[in-house]
DNA sequence: CACTTGACCTGTCCGC
DNA sequence: TGCGGACAGGTCAAGT
């Protein structure tokens, strides 16, 4: 599920919301969703929450993080206890499937984390890809996994120059599995590939190396517009996704080609596509794209 | 090196 | 209604 706007939209409804609580509890449903002691985060204060490419991190006044990767079905709904100074405590429910009506925990819920002002926060998912992991904060950089992380789109490094060095690696690869790969550029992942493709009206079956210098900017410029955007929107829910509190995010209403197979093109009413690359769905636009 | 397939899991949806 | 197959926001590893 979670590209970079899902993540950014969890990561801010946390931040005002659990920064400075101590984590007084951990239950795990699931053994291998938690990776490492659960007893070393006990009684810790959050002091910091924040973000690269997809993977959310929780860092702790000891010098140790809650890292955490959602993959497909991951979800961190917090619900507040008993005080509500913000008065936001209107849960709304994140069910992924019918027959359940929004009740924490459901069958679910993975990991649960009791802090001390009796929230709790619920990790919940479904097909139990993602994780939660027990790091050292100050060796977050050298852990393999962060070492080859491309460079986060909404960074203030991230430029044209070292999008284009970082595509050039791979010519002959296709343009959309290309910014898939998160060595090259980190966050996005198929619904924003598919759309960012669309804004630059760049077909997504061209390859790295065909792509002319007018097309790299389009396509730099699409990256961050349409990232920005979902996070405007509060994501995509296309099936589970839900943010902090449990509310949905409705970026797919305003997208221009993902899901939209067999719909006009909203830019010029031919009718949009779907093609498999890469062994992912992927949608486009004939006319729009090029 | 590029591309495909399968694995990891659970669930939904669609066609017969 | 049941059953089989394809597919789903992500990443890995292995094989061609």
């Amino acid at each position: 599920m979670p590209e970079l706007p899902e993540v950014e939209t969890i990561k801010l409804g946390l931040q005002k919301r659990i920064n400075g609580l101590e984590i007084k509890k951990i239950l795990i449903n699931s053994q291998k969703s938690f990776i490492g002691e659960p007893g070393l985060v006990k009684n810790k204060k959050v002091i910091n929450i924040w973000r690269r490419g997809k993977v959310l991190g929780i860092d702790l006044e000891n010098n140790l993080s809650l890292m955490f990767h959602l993959k497909m079905s991951g979800q961190l709904i917090l619900v507040k206890g008993q005080k509500d100074p913000l008065g936001e405590n209107k849960f709304m429910g994140g069910h992924p499937t019918k027959d359940m009506k929004g009740e924490m925990p459901n069958k679910h819920t993975r990991i649960e984390f009791l802090f001390s002002d009796g929230s709790n926060l619920y990790f919940n998912d479904q097909r139990k890809f993602g994780w939660v992991r027990v790091v050292a904060t100050n060796k977050i950089e050298e852990e393999s996994f962060f070492k080859k992380l491309g460079p986060d789109p909404l960074g203030e490094k991230f430029n044209l120059r070292e999008l284009k060095d970082n595509l050039y690696k791979h010519p002959k690869t296709a343009i959309k599995v290309a910014i898939l790969d998160q060595t090259v550029v980190s966050g996005i992942g198929n619904i924003y590939a598919c759309e960012a493709c669309f804004l630059a009206g760049v077909d997504p079956r061209k390859r790295v190396g065909e792509l002319g210098d007018e097309e790299f900017k389009k396509l730099y410029q699409a990256i961050i517009k349409v990232l920005k955007n979902g996070i405007k929107y509060g994501g995509s829910s296309k099936t589970h996704f839900v943010d902090a509190q449990g509310n949905k995010g409705f970026f797919l209403d305003h997208a221009f080609v993902y899901g939209k197979d067999k719909k006009d093109c909203k830019k010029c009413g031919v009718k949009i596509k779907k093609i498999k690359l890469g062994g992912r769905g992927t949608y486009l636009c004939p006319n729009c794209q090029s």
